[in-house]
RNA sequence: GGAGGAGUAGCGAAGAGGCUAAACGCGGCGGACUGUAAAUCCGCUCCUUCGGGUUCAUAGGUUCGAAUCCUAUCUCCUCCA
């Protein structure tokens, strides 16, 4: 049976792991590497589908353990699934709740069965297994699932993380066991191990031998530095089949992304964007601009001067920071579309110049441009 | 004209002799944010050469000690004429 979710490489950059690439789905095929914005309760805050669609994003993101929580997984199914409900056509992936198992450390419990909870909205006590995840996954209907995994933080000891590995990987050929809707619905596994190089190879290898269709690297992004995780990226990637997507989970600063492609990631996700444009700050080719400081509040310049998108094109920094002063919904609509747009931009860029061979120098220029080869982000 | 009531930091508002440079909220300023319990959270917000210096309408007074008690003055509000 022919896998619900490809992988088509086109292109490897000469000069380092990079890879140009697509990722066919049910619901359409995208080019790779991609960001994907993240959509929680099934929708990314503040935007329309029809926004995300003209601003690039390809797939996105919604979360099991919320959407298990309400409207509740029967409903879903009832409007059609995921798509229908939220009138997005092109691709849904779904987080199998495994990353609450790491958020909602205090109020959890996890044995080899699965993790007990108790949900944040009343207290009440929930019980999630590997199983249950899929068959929620299965649903909500998402193009890709994924396998429910602990997430432990980087700084765990050895012996937790080894135990911890080998139960995710028990979870995860439990959940591919479970999984009811293999020919239209693709679920990855999940990499773990945190900086133990040893352990990385142990939980890759589980996951390959048991043929998914996708690889996920998650427990990266959890606190550690940019040389770790980047450290981490470069023993473990490498672990990976060559003809499977390789989505690097949680990570989504500029720098991270492109260093993430650089070393063969293919697809990223990241709450980041969106989050802090709600709080008021901006990515920008020079680097991170609180547009909520005084200092713009007579700018009446674009956003990034670099940057064409809607937000950019219409508006300027004294209005957009008025708004988000006074609290108007729009301002922060604003900068969610520009958050956006200024990562899948970055990602066609990163594509662009993969097919070059030419991401090493693409990376020098933007760092340098960013900030980033800087002490600090210089804002402009 | 008579009778009550009130004046506290940018604003609102606690405080009713020492634990008060003065709670709390708002506003202002700054920071954080990475598989979303986040349009959230955390700092700072009288002056300072960090030793200290000036504050609670104003001016006196009582007291070891006053935003808090007393006296006068000014301003504002309510009710009655």
């Amino acid at each position: 049976m022919e896998p619900a979710v490809k992988y088509r490489l086109i292109h490897q950059d000469k000069h380092s792991g990079a890879r140009l690439g697509e990722l066919i789905t049910p619901h359409g095929t995208f080019p790779t590497p991609m960001f994907m914005p993240v959509g929680t309760q099934a929708s990314v805050k503040t935007m329309a589908p029809e926004e995300l669609d003209t601003m690039g994003a390809t797939v996105i993101l919604a979360n099991t353990y919320h959407l298990w929580l309400r409207p509740g997984p029967e409903l879903i199914e009832e409007a059609g699934g995921l798509h229908r409900f939220m009138n997005w056509q092109k691709g849904i992936l779904t987080d199998s709740g495994g990353f609450q198992v790491f958020s909602l450390a205090d109020t959890r419990h996890i044995t080899e069965d699965g993790v007990t909870f108790k949900n944040h909205l009343n207290g009440a006590k929930m019980f999630l297994s590997p199983e249950k995840a899929i068959a929620i996954e299965n649903a909500l209907g998402p193009d890709i699932m994924m396998s429910l995994d602990e997430c432990p933080p980087f700084f765990e000891s050895y012996d937790y993380v080894k135990k911890s590995v080998a139960r995710t990987s028990r979870w995860a050929e439990r959940g591919l066991k479970a999984h009811k809707n293999p020919d239209w619905q693709a679920l990855f596994g999940i990499v773990q191990g945190a900086g133990f190089r040893d352990l990385r190879e142990q939980s890759a290898k589980d996951l390959v031998s048991m043929d998914f269709p996708g690889y996920s690297i998650g427990g990266l992004s959890v606190g550690e530095s940019k040389e770790e995780m980047n450290h981490v990226l470069d023993f473990t990637t490498p672990l990976l089949p060559q003809d499977k997507p390789r989505y690097l989970m949680g990570v989504g600063s500029a720098d991270a992304l492109i260093d993430g492609a650089l070393r063969g990631i293919d697809m990223f996700d990241c709450v980041l964007p969106t989050r802090i444009a709600r709080n008021g700050t901006c990515m920008t080719s020079r680097g991170r601009l609180v547009i909520k400081n005084a200092k713009y509040a007579h700018d009446f310049g674009p956003l990034d001067p670099n940057c064409d998108c809607y937000a950019c094109r219409n508006y300027s920094r004294a209005y957009i920071r008025h708004l988000i002063h006074v609290g108007e919904a729009f301002g922060i609509r604003l900068t969610t579309y520009h958050n956006l747009y200024f990562l899948l931009h970055l990602m066609q860029q990163v594509r662009e110049a993969i097919a070059n061979d030419d991401l090493l120098a693409f990376r020098e220029d933007f760092f340098e441009a960013y900030g980033y080869n800087k002490a600090k982000a210089k804002n402009f």
